[in-house]
DNA sequence: GCTAAATGTTGAT
DNA sequence: TCAACCTTTAGCT
């Protein structure tokens, strides 16, 4: 399920397995290899997630850069891997552990410039301490572009997905039709404020959960079992809140969901 | 069992 | 704007 929050919570967890350790590689699938045999052998220096994207740092200054995209998956395990089935891209070995790679957008080794031009377009990740949320402003603030765009600009905001583009709107109350240039600067301070902490929760929880404990407590009596979002996915159901017709329309090729009455401007 | 849709991006039209 | 990439799952039958 991959947001930004997957990508660092993966990362966190691979650090303990790979980071310091000799890893061998794999290609089962084959026809897709980029080369990563060739950093069998070598130590991983780091693992480094920006927005979307993962890079695994070897000796040598190599990267391995992989991207799940919409159903890229990491599994792994202890002990010996099992035997390669369907389409594996990547299988990574250190030590005991196994780690296999299925269905990414991207799986290259790429060279020191080109991680850095790929982490170069991407805007400020909420997730990183060293993002600048100003420059996500000055982007926001002069586009006439619909805030529901942007927000999945990768360029604007790095991480963000649709899942969490529709539930901050939806928690600050905004429309995601108004024009980024028409939001104030005191509607959006806390927009990133909650979506750093919305992304944070994710990492640790492993899934996205938008709704607040209060929310979902006064509903208990109802046992809705799935309702860790406001409006994701719930056009035709009442908002949680307001009881309105949640709505759902594509917007930047993806569906957007939003309720017409806590997000009416 | 089958089909459609899904938390994403790229490259062609 | 649309197809392609490729896997999993939900919701049908």
């Amino acid at each position: 399920m991959p947001e930004g929050h997957t990508i660092h919570r993966l990362a966190r967890d691979h650090r303990p397995l790979l980071v310091g350790r000799t890893v061998s590689l794999s290609s089962p699938q084959g026809r897709f290899a980029t080369g990563a045999e060739l950093l069998t052998g070598r130590v991983v220096t780091r693992i480094e997630p920006y927005g979307k994207h993962l890079f695994y740092g070897f000796e040598g200054e190599q990267h391995l850069h992989v991207h799940l995209g919409l159903y890229g998956k990491w599994a792994g395990g202890v002990g010996p891997a099992p035997e390669p089935r369907g389409a594996l891209r990547l299988r990574m070995v250190a030590g005991d552990h196994w780690l296999d790679l299925r269905g990414p957008t991207a799986c290259e080794v790429v060279e020191p410039h080109e991680r850095d031009a790929v982490v170069a377009r991407l805007g400020p990740d909420p997730l990183r301490r060293d993002a600048d949320p100003e420059r996500a402003w000055a982007r926001l603030s002069r586009s006439r572009r619909t805030v529901g765009e942007l927000l999945m600009d990768q360029a604007v905001l790095a991480g963000i997905g649709n899942v969490y583009r529709a539930e901050v709107l939806y928690r600050a109350g905004v429309s995601p039709f108004r024009p980024g240039r028409e939001l104030a600067r005191e509607e959006w301070d806390p927009m990133w404020v909650d979506l750093s902490a919305l992304l944070r929760a994710g990492v640790r929880a492993g899934r996205i959960v938008t709704t607040e404990r209060e929310d979902r407590e006064r509903r208990s009596g109802t046992a809705r079992r799935d309702d860790a979002h406001y409006v994701y996915r719930r056009h035709g159901l009442p908002c949680r809140r307001c009881g309105a017709e949640v709505r759902t329309q594509v917007m930047a090729g993806r569906n957007l969901f939003w309720c017409p009455v806590c997000q009416a401007v």
